[in-house]
DNA sequence: TATACTTAGTTAAACGTTTACTTAGATGGG
DNA sequence: CCCATCTAAGTAAACGTTTAACTAAGTATA
């Protein structure tokens, strides 16, 4: 039978308030000697607390959920490790979500969150949202969005980066090298991700002049069997261009692939840029030149911001707009 | 004021046990009129299940624990993938743990998810585990690991690959296509997965009759960094090699910057292989010849497994073997 | 008509903690 | 010596469920 803190009473010879007052550092009022019976007790009979019932009473589990697309996706893993990381020191724990960018998914694991009471979640949009269900609505626990952000809605905390400045960046570097045919394969363009970082890069080519490119877009899904697809697409068609600016890393790689397999040099025919600097993107050759995202950062600020909230501390800063910044490597010229 | 199953009663007008019975499908007693009435109190109310209070007296969580190295590298998403999808078809949620390969992060972890009264571990032990600690032997819960095994140690569950036979298939096929100068970087040496496969590449070269190697192993630690460092370690002591057999994809995607930056031309001048098939060894050029390990489905099983011994299922298999499979791309002649 | 059985519930204990409140005894001040 | 204060505990309610045991009313059986 499982050990409990009325064992421990019992056979210390003291009331399970003081047990309890011992084990969570309240004992102010509690004589030396008493204490340290109780711990040799507890040490004795390898006593394990059980949150689940002091949960019951404190009305904290000390477990945030963290909503995710899909850890699969080699940004998440990064941005994960950043949450838990933050989470793991003030002695809070993880629950993993993947949802696929499924909404009823998203749907359920919220519900489920909610039901083992999480403290709070830490919430990257399904690309694919674009509104709020009522059941999120109704949810009373603190939520931060990191990365990805609902168009028109508060939410209590909220961690991005500035996508459209950073791919302004990228796009303008292009055409400072000299790139001129710049074809821009995007992420789906109903998320407010995907849509700044195509604003970028229209006002980039705006500010120096370069039109018209409204052809120039490819809608993609942030997938490399997109990237790869839609560039062996750019190239048997024939079409004109002499760079890629690809809206994140995977689609890069894909037209990494697709410009092997057709014999095109990268960066001497097509100069290459991603976005989010995922680990590849230094491993692979040339290195791949792109707007770097600090995922790891993001996912530990959210942490923060988030037992912050929990905590109830004010005068917070409850809106970061994080610094892209474009790592040049070799895939531009 | 959250709306607890004693207030739907309440307005509903009958006793908290007929809710509780309607909410868990126990309403075989129930009218259904009373049932009806009740789920439209629940629904009108936004009920929402305190499942905290529910553990208290199930003494089942629905939670299991997952306890990884590092989810930041690539082979532990697709398994993670795999726990979480097994585990949510049954209604089970994922605490994910970080170990970073650090035996005392390893055991605080481990004690946190014991007092969060998870049903039951999935474990794939630090590469630095050689033992078990009392904490982890005073589990009594089921565990069972997956990928790496403990030598010496009984579990409940355990899955693994047949790495001997992965490495030495690999390294035969690559004596077969004629490489005779193959070296080994391997992981830590103190991990079973990385002795076996080194066992394997042993064999291999015994079988065919191809000696003396000894001085072929180079202990890396399943990073990309060391990968690299190695290979430029033997490009410039002017080892005479013909390929490389690694230990992980990683050690391999090192190896080959290391061999793009020195002009070194795969599969031409060196031939390689890796191990794993993470996602980028498709995508890499030229695709990464590597040994398959079916993550996804290892996780998903492991998911299975635990749910099994949690249910205390007889007769079930407690021991798997995958197969693994060679993925023969570019980067062999 | 008495008895047994069925139906549709209700009652209350239990799960393992935390915590506000109480208490018994010791100490100190006037 | 009496009252107030302090110290080191103990008491018991509360958290939100589940569930075994009970019950009251109706129905079928002999």
């Amino acid at each position: 039978m499982k050990v409990t803190i009325k064992h421990i009473a019992e056979l210390t010879g003291v009331s399970i308030a003081t047990v309890s007052k011992v084990i969570n550092h309240k004992d102010e009022k509690i004589s030396h000697q008493t204490r340290d019976r109780v711990l040799e007790v507890i040490k004795e009979q390898g006593y394990i607390p059980n949150r689940v019932a002091s949960s019951m009473v404190t009305k904290r589990t000390k477990t945030l959920g963290l909503m995710i697309p899909d850890i699969t996706n080699p940004f998440f893993p990064e941005l994960a490790r950043g949450v838990e990381d933050g989470a793991n020191e003030m002695g809070y724990t993880l629950i993993l979500c993947n949802s696929d960018n499924d909404l009823q998914k998203e749907e359920s694991y919220l519900e489920m969150l909610q039901e083992k009471m999480v403290d709070g979640i830490i919430f990257t949009a399904s690309s694919r949202r674009t509104t709020m269900s009522p059941a999120f609505l109704r949810l009373n626990i603190p939520v931060v969005s990191v990365d990805r952000e609902i168009e028109g809605l508060k939410l209590e905390g909220k961690i991005t980066v500035d996508n459209e400045k950073g791919a302004f960046e990228a796009v303008c570097y292009l055409l400072d090298q000299g790139y001129r045919k710049i074809y821009h394969i995007s992420g789906p363009l109903l998320s407010k991700t995907a849509k700044d970082r195509y604003a970028g890069f229209l006002r980039a080519h705006k500010e120096k002049g370069i039109l018209p490119i409204e052809d120039h877009l490819i809608e993609g899904n942030y997938t490399s069997i997109l990237g790869y697809e839609h560039t062996i697409g750019l190239i048997e068609n024939h079409v004109d261009f002499d760079s890629l600016f690809c809206g994140n890393d995977l689609i890069a790689l894909g037209a990494y692939k697709a410009l092997h397999e057709k014999n095109i040099r990268i960066p001497e025919d097509i100069g290459i840029i991603g976005f989010d600097d995922i680990y590849m993107a230094e491993i692979v050759s040339p290195g791949l030149t792109t707007v770097r995202q600090p995922s790891y950062i993001m996912g530990y600020k959210a942490a923060e911001m988030i037992l912050d909230l929990i905590k109830h501390k004010d005068g917070i800063q409850k809106e970061w707009v994080l610094e892209t910044k474009l790592m040049v490597r070799g895939s531009t010229k």
